[in-house]
DNA sequence: GGGTTGTATTGTCTAGGACAAATAGGTTGA
DNA sequence: TCAACCTATTTGTCCTAGACAATACAACCC
């Protein structure tokens, strides 16, 4: 009956941070942070507290920060960070799409949310609710949470709500005989697949055939589907959570992988830091640029001029 | 221009076959596989057909062998292995789903797929298609992987076929004031959430009301969601590839940040190879055992008898 | 059968060090 | 002014080898 300590061990912290094992020791080393007790085994066990700072820690990092500025500092300095970067961000006016989600989130009405979302997609059309209501609203959800203003899985509520809704409207909308035809995945890294299922709504509306994958495909598998499936275009998206560094030689490995006539499109907030795409490939940082490569894929493409 | 070996570093063996480095490095010492090569800095680097072996090594483990008796096994008895474990399920007879659906998906036509799922959908109804079909599909799918016959893009296609689908019968069916209220999830290791989405058409089909965080939440989380939304039931879903030994302390800790009133039932292939559920928690093995598990919720639940 | 004990197996953790890869900052040249 | 190069520092990943708790299996007794 006696409460087992709410302490993590440190493969407990890596799943639950996404930290690896050796960096949480590394700069256990290097920064003094973090600073576990230890069990009567000599084993390192993490308190809550100290989880928690980890977490917005890998927060900032996956926006840009380096481990340097930010491991040792304060919890407080940290949330003062987090709440700093939104500058770049047009801020929202009262009665927008981002306050009306975020207030249905915070006052726990996913059905209400649901339908805020589909009305709003109605009214909107397809194409400018993804581009114009989506985007920015996924951006002010993050937001929102790395400044502890919402939970996690109030972000899992928004997600399953969005999925909803665009899963719906995509439903009738895919014609197996659109072109170009488009395969849509993530590698086995990353898990948010609300990217590919956004692009998928914008392509299949401008008439493209999108088969997605779902989340998580290894790399060979792409090369794989996109063969056997007959595919004209590969699109991978990467979210902030992806180690930009990890991004090229993966395009790279793909583009040997597959016939020089595939093309392979990147898209998602890992791509937008980026300096250039590898040879073979496009980024496509924001969801204009993913119409403006199926239009040129279409000129490119066209027998006639 | 030359071809980078396709050769893969430990971290990326880990990332590929969720086999951690530890385990690579200590089977490597024990057992003598895998027994890759080394770079010119004598960094370990893995050829891909110990990949796949290791792949394969993992899917059998999955299902509740050893590594004693098959870390060290040739491929092709490995294969033989796979092979052989599909014994207990009744074979199917030509012309039902399940062989019509493998077909589907070998002959590459998930829009095929989709549509014959939505067919038998409407022809079963939801709670017949969810438990008589869907669950003996997933089950030939599971397998025909094992046995090499489909492709894991194949099975990600599947996936999202069958997503898809339920996802569209779900739409209009969950009634906001249905009652009991369920919170359904799976935690951070486990990314398969097909479960959730089968039990969520039954229970909302019954008239509960549901509410999926989605995949991977984490245990605190799901707690606070459990506060925040009042929820009489929590159900999480362990597939086949959660390991067994992490799910009693699991449930123990999610029922100690629980209310005594909230249930907890743990449902999944992975808990059908528990012996008994942790005090306060309730085992649901398979699709019946949910219903079972709603009507005596009603029973208990219900004022007057 | 059903529970208990002992034994073997297996995964996880420890330590400190080496080093490639990524990044920042300064310098040079167009 | 901007791009391209270089160098120094930072940072993550990998190495070895061993200790040991937790788990699963087998044998035993009731």
């Amino acid at each position: 009956m006696s409460t087992p300590a709410p302490y993590l061990s440190i493969g407990a912290v890596e799943r639950e941070t996404g930290l690896s094992k050796d960096v949480l020791r590394k700069w256990e080393g290097r920064y003094g942070f973090p600073r576990p007790l230890r069990d009567e085994f000599g084993e390192r066990i993490y308190p809550p507290d100290q989880v928690n700072r980890l977490r917005l820690i890998k927060r900032l990092m996956d926006t840009g920060m380096r481990p340097s500025s930010i491991v040792a500092r304060e919890e407080a300095d940290l949330l003062a960070l987090a709440g700093n970067r939104h500058v770049s961000t047009p801020a929202a006016q009262d009665g927008s799409i981002e306050t009306t989600a975020l207030d249905l989130l915070r006052r726990h009405d996913p059905e209400g949310l649901r339908q805020a979302l589909h009305r709003l997609l109605l009214r909107q059309g397809l194409a400018a609710f993804v581009q114009d209501s989506l985007t920015p609203l996924n951006h002010a959800v993050g937001e929102a949470w790395s400044r502890g203003e919402i939970e996690i899985y109030e972000e899992h509520l928004y997600t399953e709500a969005v999925q909803g809704v665009l899963r719906n409207a995509l439903a009738g909308l895919n014609d197996r005989h659109g072109r170009p035809r488009v395969l849509l995945t993530t590698l086995p890294e990353e898990p948010h697949g609300l990217g590919i299922l956004m692009v998928a709504a914008l392509l299949a509306l401008e008439g493209a055939y999108c088969l997605s994958l779902g989340p998580q495909t290894p790399l060979e598998e792409v090369a794989n589907a996109a063969r056997a499936q007959a595919v004209d275009v590969v699109v991978l998206s990467f979210s902030i959570i992806y180690p930009p560094r990890r991004i090229p030689p993966a395009l790279a490995e793909l583009r040997q992988r597959l016939e020089a006539g595939v093309e392979i499109w990147a898209g998602g907030a890992a791509t937008a830091r980026l300096s250039r795409a590898p040879a073979g490939t496009r980024l496509l940082p924001t969801m204009e640029d993913a119409l403006a490569a199926l239009a040129e894929w279409r000129r490119s493409h066209d027998a006639r001029t």
